[in-house]
DNA sequence: AATGAATGAGCCTTCATTCAT
DNA sequence: AATGAATGAAGGCTCATTCAT
């Protein structure tokens, strides 16, 4: 009983269940069936929407990247002082949609999958220079080094989140977020 | 051609070899085949030696985590205050024969292959834990949250890590070093 | 050229194959792609529709017993007599399509596959169970020994399987079952 | 510290290693290296010694048939009656060195390998030829249709042989050969 | 006499991908 | 729109066998 318009629906179920599928079973055993299979359908049609494994994957990584724009876009715009669009941006990073298990094990997909050139390495340093490229911003009119800040704090940012993919437990977002708030206050005193 | 003794040369050829087709051609694309042949020897023999592809890339793990523990101990057992013992790890962790290139691609697929329960997780986490371990000792009269400030060095150095391996030029090693310093210095202010 | 259902078909042709394969080449030297080329269809195929090869031959075991069961299931409930149930299940065993040479040559493999432990082992015990049982209860009536004689019986048939196995040329079918008919009776005398 | 004269007892070792191997592991699963280790030698000294693995196994072969040949030999030439001829025969196929554990498996692997022409069929038919020869020819004083008694014998030894293989526990030989005997004296009658 | 070293060949199995329906 | 059918390519691993020492 095919609807109409199901396209976005179903792109929309396999990109969350890739991701899903990477924290469930690691980055290096994700399949096209499995993701299918988890979202509803065959892997044939999983083919027919993303054309390749790699599409697929990629549209996940663009998924996660995007939602993440959208957690910082607000409060960084609604942030009135160089302080606040610092503050806004770590608690984005930590933000249970960010820091969620699934995505968090997606991230050290990325990373894997960025080690080769290709649009995922791309994308990914999209994303390092527009974070430091808004960190630096923020830290500039705070201090005379903002570029050397600017690379701890995204430093930190990863660290905390490749740790977070080991972790069994969840970790409290709110001890990642004050970790590196206090390190911006105190790279500031 | 077959001479004596061979087996410790085998085996050391072939971790090498691992370490440098992951940073090569990337976790995911890892096969004994191309490991064997980058040690100049067929698959069959890497086999013999390790038995699997799995111990064979422990193996490999193994031998950076040896590395990073004999370059940490010296300098570590000659420091004489808490200062300098916090130096000497941080020195250590950005060593050239620890960070370098290849040895840095090798601790992405450790992440990786740590995702799911295993011999590489457990390997990973003694090493976490001694590393923590490492820096609360020596934080602990420097200051009085000691857990919390060695989270935060831990973050950073994996996170200067993972940053390192999508890098295509070699990072400065002394930038790294001085990054985590001043962060150390910073939250003992 | 795919069409809609071929799954039954595809598992029927490989079962086939898998037992034509045994009488062709011999019980040890059975491979997938081999039975998989007979069959006319890819090894991976033949791994889609049976996940594996000990659960390919498995299947060639439960058909060569169900053909045996469905043979001797008719004349056995037409039996009147205690003696015309021994003969069926006699004549059976040794009807056209359970003495085939192919057929025969299973046979081999399962007793060979039911050396170690496993399914193949327990299928083949149910086998024995089930045939000494209808004897037993066959001769009862007639003897005080009936477990003995049911034994015998038993280790006839199976003598008389392993010789055709490796005989070139057919066996007379009346010929074997006359000889195990006349060591039935003489044994009731 | 090579000796002299070694090579018979090598030869033996690997003879009776791979008899036990065989009934250890399954005749489908015997390998050169673990007959080699269980006979406590080298690979390579095996394949010295017999030049391949099938001219091994073959040697078990002949061993196992030489065995059952020695054992009949001289009961045979005490035997006065025909009758008492029939059951030197047949006790000599299960005395106990010839109806062990081991010899019982190793005859499976016998039959399998005698599927497929080459000189293990060969052998099996020699030896089979013999038992009928000899069966007949004690036979003919006593019966009308020898030829069809001793097909009758062969094949219950054969399928007593077989049983024995897929049984767990040690069947009573004095079972199998009074079974043996009984069908002889009622086919006599 | 004896073995460690070494490999080619082959097997089972997986998987991304294509295609007819 | 959707899928079952189908496969080529490749990977991990085993093993009989050879060879220099």
């Amino acid at each position: 009983m095919p609807r109409i318009g199901m396209e976005p629906q179903r792109r929309d179920a396999l990109v969350r269940a890739a991701i899903s599928e990477i924290a469930a079973t690691g980055a290096g055993e994700v399949t096209v069936a499995r993701i299918a299979k988890r979202a509803g359908m065959s892997p044939a049609l999983a083919h027919h929407y993303f054309g390749s494994k790699d599409r697929m994957l990629l549209a996940a990584m663009r998924h996660v990247l995007s939602v993440f724009v959208a957690e910082v876009r607000a409060p960084l715009a609604a942030a009135q002082t160089p302080r606040a669009r610092l503050e806004a941006i770590v608690r984005a990073s930590f933000a249970p949609s960010n820091f969620h298990d699934e995505v968090v094990a997606a991230w050290l997909n990325f990373y894997v999958q960025a080690q080769r050139p290709g649009e995922t390495q791309r994308l990914l340093r999209v994303y390092q220079s527009r974070l430091r490229s808004n960190l630096v911003h923020a830290l500039r009119p705070l201090t005379e080094r903002p570029e050397v800040l600017a690379e701890g704090i995204g430093a930190m940012i990863d660290g905390l989140y490749v740790r977070q993919a080991l972790r069994p437990d969840d970790l409290d977002s709110a001890a990642s977020t004050a970790l590196v708030l206090d390190y911006i206050d105190r790279g500031l005193a």
